[in-house]
DNA sequence: ACCTGAACACCGTTCAAGT
DNA sequence: ACCTGAACACCGTTCAAGT
C-alpha cells in the first residue's frame, strides 16, 4: 500500500482539507491526526509535504488571504481603503474559526506581506508619506482584525440574557438576538468609514 | 503530605502564576502540568480550584481587564472613549503574550462584560441613542483588539529584512527595527483620534 | 476540603522500514 | 519520493485513595 504511482497526498489537498476540517469543527479541534484520517492516510504521512502542524496553518492562513482585493487604489486611496477593508472583511467572515490563525503572527506569511505591500504601494502612490501610509494600513488593519475577532454582539447576546439585572445598559442594546450580525457589520463599517473620513483632506503633497 | 492545614493553593495565586509564566514563556507552553510544577503541586491537584484549564484562563483574562479605566465619561464622551480605549490598550500591550485570550470569546466573562457595561452606559448618559451607543463601542474595541493582536511593524520588521527585493514599499516603511513600538502605537492613536473626529459633531439630542 | 498518584485518551513529531 | 507503523515525550482530565 505504500508509494502509489498516484500520490495520496499533496500540498494544496492537506491545506483545504485542514480549512474544511477548521471551518466545520473548530480550529483547537484540528489534530494531524485527525487530518490524516479525514485524509484517509496516516498522521506521519503528512510530514512528507509539510515539516510541521503550524506550516500547514500557515498555508490555511495564506489561502484565505487570495481573495482579499488591494486593486481599487487606482481608483483613489479612499476607493482602495474600503474595498481592501471590506474585502479582507468578508474573507475571515467566511471563515471564523480560522480568524485566530490570522490575528497572531501574520509575520511569516508570504501573501500577507504581498497584501500589506500592495496597500503601502497604493498609498504612498496617492501621495501619502511613507510613514503615514504605514500608520494609515495599519490603522485599517486593526479594525479588521479586531472586527473579525471579537464580534462585538454576536459573542455574548447569548450571555446578557443570563445578566439581564447585572448588566442593565447592555441589555437594551443587544435585545434581540437575530441583530446580532447586523450591528457588528454596521460596527465596522461605522469604524471604516469615521477613520477614512477622519484622515481628510488626504495628503498635502497629491502626486 | 495531603492537605496541609494551610492550603497549598488558591485560585488567585494558581491564576497569578499562570499569568506569569504565559508573560514569559508564551501562551502555547501553559500545561496543567507546569503550572503545577512551579506551584509545587501536582497537576490534578488544581481541579480543586479551576473545573478546566479553560477555567483558568478566563479567570487570566478577567484579571487583565481590571486596570481598564471606564470612569472618564463624567469629562463627554470623547474622553471616555479615548480613556477607555488607552487603558484597554496599555493593559494588552503590557501582557501580549495574553492577547490571543482576550481576542476571542470575550464572551462568557464576567469583567468584560461589566466594561462593556460600563462604556455602553457612558456613551448613552451623553445622549447617543443606544443602538449607536453599542456599535461606536463596538468599532473602538475593534481597534484596540486589532491594534494588540497583530503588531503591525514589530510582527514583521525581521522579515521585511529578508524579501527587501520582492516587496520594496514595506522594506522603505520598516527601515529601523527600533521603530517598529512606535509605528504600532502610533497606528492606533491615529485610528482612534480619526474614528472619534468621525464621530463628531456627537449625538443630535444632547443630556 | 484539598492533595496525591495512577490511569485514560489523546497530542505533535521522529524514524527505520517498505515500495 | 511517498507512505507506514511503532515509538517518544508530551497533553487535559478523571478518580479512587489518603488525610
Amino acid at each position: 500500500m505504500a508509494r502509489p504511482r498516484t500520490p495520496l497526498l499533496s500540498p494544496d489537498r492537506i491545506r483545504d482539507t485542514a480549512l474544511a476540517l477548521i471551518d466545520e469543527h473548530g480550529l483547537a479541534s484540528l489534530s494531524m491526526r485527525r487530518l490524516a484520517e479525514t485524509l484517509g492516510v496516516q498522521a506521519s504521512s503528512l510530514y512528507s509535504h509539510y515539516a510541521t502542524k503550524d506550516d500547514v496553518l500557515d498555508a490555511v492562513a495564506n489561502r484565505l488571504v487570495r481573495d482579499v482585493d488591494t486593486s481599487d487604489f487606482r481608483h483613489g486611496w479612499q476607493d482602495g481603503l474600503l474595498t481592501w477593508a471590506r474585502s479582507y472583511h468578508a474573507a475571515l467572515t467566511a471563515h471564523p474559526n480560522c480568524v485566530p490563525l490570522i490575528a497572531s503572527g501574520t509575520g511569516r506569511r508570504e501573501q500577507f506581506l504581498g497584501m500589506a505591500n500592495s496597500v503601502h504601494g497604493g498609498l504612498v502612490g496617492a501621495g501619502w508619506p511613507a510613514r503615514r501610509a504605514t500608520e494609515i494600513s495599519g490603522a485599517v488593519k486593526y479594525l479588521v482584525i479586531g472586527a473579525a475577532s471579537t464580534p462585538f454582539a454576536s459573542g455574548f447576546a447569548d450571555d446578557v440574557q443570563v445578566y439581564l439585572d447585572r448588566y442593565p445598559h447592555l441589555s437594551q442594546a443587544h435585545r434581540l438576538r437575530d441583530d446580532a450580525g447586523r450591528i457588528d457589520h454596521d460596527s465596522f463599517e461605522l469604524g471604516l468609514t469615521c477613520l477614512i473620513a477622519g484622515l481628510e483632506p488626504g495628503p498635502r503633497r497629491p502626486e
